[in-house]
DNA sequence: TAACCTACCAAACACTTGTTAGGGAAGTGT
DNA sequence: ACACTTCCCTAACAAGTGTTTGGTAGGTTA
């Protein structure tokens, strides 16, 4: 109300700015970060142009920055929530006591049940995760892929010291083995398929535990 | 046979072109598409522009246009030939009429010996084989990506008849889980390593024949 | 010597990219 | 009636994209 300054350059204004982008209906944005991840998932993050994701969600590329800032926060947004949820679950499991074979059991159940929640979004942390580590922006990826085998390969190793797994296996490669046979499940699984997530756990532990081949 | 694009319209000039992309040294053409392949596998497709390209290779954009006519078309070369060279492996191993069993072991150990000569390759096909195929030029992935699971399933199939596989799994499933289990190990293997593919294809085999379980 | 070929550079082209600025229609509260 | 907010559009921007064109240093051949 006191003296306006329309010219340029006017240092202190604390004029509240245009772009909500965090206190506006929520349930908006989470339809657009929903859409976005599919089509990330889907092109790669890389190949999807912000008019890509604009037309999926019926508006126009501009239109996007009303609700977010860049085009990587979408992307940051959507891989912190997977990951947010993610580890909520699995640190339920880890603290559960179990032993180990029940524990990989439980872990790669919950797995399951978070490729069938966010299909989108692992199948995108699976493709990019590697090379968006590097930025710093990004960080909390390598910080999550710590945790992620320090819980599987410790798991691995008491169910090894406690004689429940093979011990001549080389234990790094395990680990390899069981994470990566788990999230490339990402790749393929679509949501309401034949198999319920818990099915296809349940397959896919049997696998893993006794082996393909017929006991003899 | 590479992928020739004769690109027509130009009846007969005697003129000659500027452009041998084909005819010329072999031997630099393969190192380009050997740099390039290791860009591509590194940051992505589409993440990779030709600058980058022309960088690692210690030359400019422009330059790449003398031995290549397109980006696009160094991608396609650079799966082609490890997809030929792939099913030239492969082809040997199902026409030796092994059993099941001996059928998959030697398949996957033989496509440990791809990873690990063609390891940047793999990693490309793994990341964009999915969203390529749309695309008519890559249709020659589409088809692979069935004659590979005829190739496999079938074996798998072959297994549970004759009572070597478990028959209590789903068959599509376990065909999926034995693909990606052998593939994604492109992403973190590294040539010069600790294990040589075979050992690595030994493990492998041990863990999804016999599975990780200790047999009580 | 001259002609020629190979393998690259320098500089630009047309287009796409993420992003921004200003505006306006529809709804809500007063 | 008015102001205000929400949510989107129109139209543009600058930077980066794949690609083309013309040129040229250096070697090979005649």
């Amino acid at each position: 109300m006191p003296t306006n300054k329309p010219t340029a350059e006017s240092p202190a204004e604390p004029t509240a700015k245009r772009k909500p982008q965090v206190s506006a209906s929520p349930e908006r944005r989470r339809e657009l970060l929903d859409t976005a991840a599919e089509v990330f998932a889907a092109q790669g993050y890389n190949a999807t142009t912000v008019r890509k994701i604009a037309d999926a969600a019926g508006m126009l590329a501009g239109s996007l920055y009303y609700h977010f800032d860049s085009k990587e926060s979408m992307l940051d947004e959507i891989l912190s929530a997977f990951l947010t949820e993610l580890w909520q679950g699995y640190d339920t499991v880890l603290a559960a006591g179990l032993g180990p074979r029940e524990t990989i059991e439980a872990l790669v159940t919950e797995s399951f049940r978070e490729i069938d929640r966010h299909r989108a979004a692992v199948a995108i942390y699976q493709k990019e995760s590697r090379h968006l580590s590097a930025q710093p922006r990004f960080h909390y990826l390598s910080d999550s892929q710590q945790k992620f085998e320090k819980a599987w390969l410790g798991t691995l190793e008491r169910g090894v010291a406690a004689k429940v797994f093979r011990a001549d296996l080389d234990i790094r490669l395990t680990y390899r083995f069981v994470r990566d046979t788990v999230w490339v499940a990402a790749s393929w699984y679509r949501p309401g398929g034949q198999h319920s997530p818990e099915e296809i756990a349940r397959q896919y532990l049997s696998m893993v535990l006794d082996g393909i081949a017929v006991r003899s």
